[in-house]
DNA sequence: AAATTTGTTAACCATTTGGTTAAACTAATT
DNA sequence: AATTAGTTTAACCAAATGGTTAACAAATTT
């Protein structure tokens, strides 16, 4: 087997690692069988990340860090409002399509340990809202759209985005669809979303 | 300790059950630790339930069944489609205050365990949203609302709804507010989110 | 009131689980 | 060739965990 060695056992180990936590989350994930995901020795596992919390602090960050910049895009840009929903919007949904477990995966563990997001707030490129905010005023002042909190359409943002990938189970069976359609239906919100995002708030 | 006995040791059980579960999820929950909520013998745990999962599908179930009124409100009731909207926001954001641990719950534990749900379509009182897609149609027809597909508008509805206390710890870093901030923000949703979608779909 | 069924417990058990250790192997360094 | 430092493994361990058993208590039935 002369697999490609550029690939170090630390990261083949934080691959397989995230491979498994995000799919069964912290307690239902085995030290065991992320080392077989990896290939290797369940030992190696605490001679690199010594132990389970450890190991799972590094896929989780290292998911965190993935999604961070997802939102950065939308609050930071140049782009005039109506653009950053829109890109958002479509970065989002394409994104999480490559990434299913993702926002579960960060939403949940953040539910289980909630003072796990103070380790966050401090990390580099942490998203902050004081720009879209600002935007958001001027906006109003305007009177290009109509009075919201910045807040409150930032939630609904990320709500509109994100919750169709996390309930996915859920709204399969309430709208009792398969998966191949609600596929097609996340990809119809590509437009839809930001459509229904942009009409509600114009004035 | 005469506390009263109506409350047979099956349902103590239960709502200890409920109380771990919900908190900690399958994977999380210990049955000792239940049994320690309940003021119990561990054995009396599998005397009543069998199992650790037999005792989490009765407590799902029951979870489930709380949840699902809540959205055949909405979905059959006889109100115009604003009234719905209304009402729905209104009634599943006081719900949830009262529940907080429910939705996250369910959502995460049919994640965990997609095929769950076919379980419980079969069920009474499993909502359709049969109803619901034809009122949109009509309303569309009758140049109230703007065309959208029942599917989105029901998307749309629960995700407005449901995310922000899904996703409460990870909103209160980006927002980085306190609870009782975050609190105050879900109660202004009650009219918020209802004026956001019908401005959204009307023509 | 004796017998039987139902409810409850303490002690126990097999398995799983995160973690350790000491030895073996490998690759660079002397 | 010998030494050293880093890497990997098999075997092991103690604690935790879901579940069982046998004995006991409290109702319920006969």
């Amino acid at each position: 087997m002369t697999k490609t060695k550029d690939i170090t056992t630390e990261t083949t180990i934080l691959n397989a690692a995230k491979s498994i936590f995000q799919r069964k989350g912290m307690d239902g994930a085995r030290m065991q069988e992320i080392a077989d995901e990896a290939g290797i020795n369940k030992a190696l596992l605490h001679y690199y990340y010594r132990s389970k919390q450890l190991l799972f602090e590094a896929v989780f960050k290292n998911a965190f860090k993935l999604l961070a910049p997802q939102l950065n895009k939308v609050l930071n840009s140049d782009d005039t409002l109506n653009d950053k929903i829109k890109n958002f919007t479509k970065n989002y949904i394409s994104f999480t399509i490559k990434h299913p477990y993702l926002p579960n995966f960060i939403i949940n563990e953040l539910n289980r340990n909630p003072e796990f997001v103070q380790k966050l707030t401090s990390e580099k490129h942490f998203p902050t809202i004081t720009k879209f905010k600002q935007q958001v005023i001027e906006n109003i002042e305007n009177g290009t759209i109509k009075p919201i909190k910045a807040e409150q359409l930032f939630i609904n943002i990320l709500a509109l985005n994100i919750f169709p990938f996390i309930a996915s189970p859920l709204l399969k069976g309430f709208l009792s669809i398969n998966d191949e359609n609600y596929k097609q239906l996340l990809e119809e919100r590509t437009t839809e979303v930001s459509n229904f995002i942009i009409h509600a708030i114009k004035s």
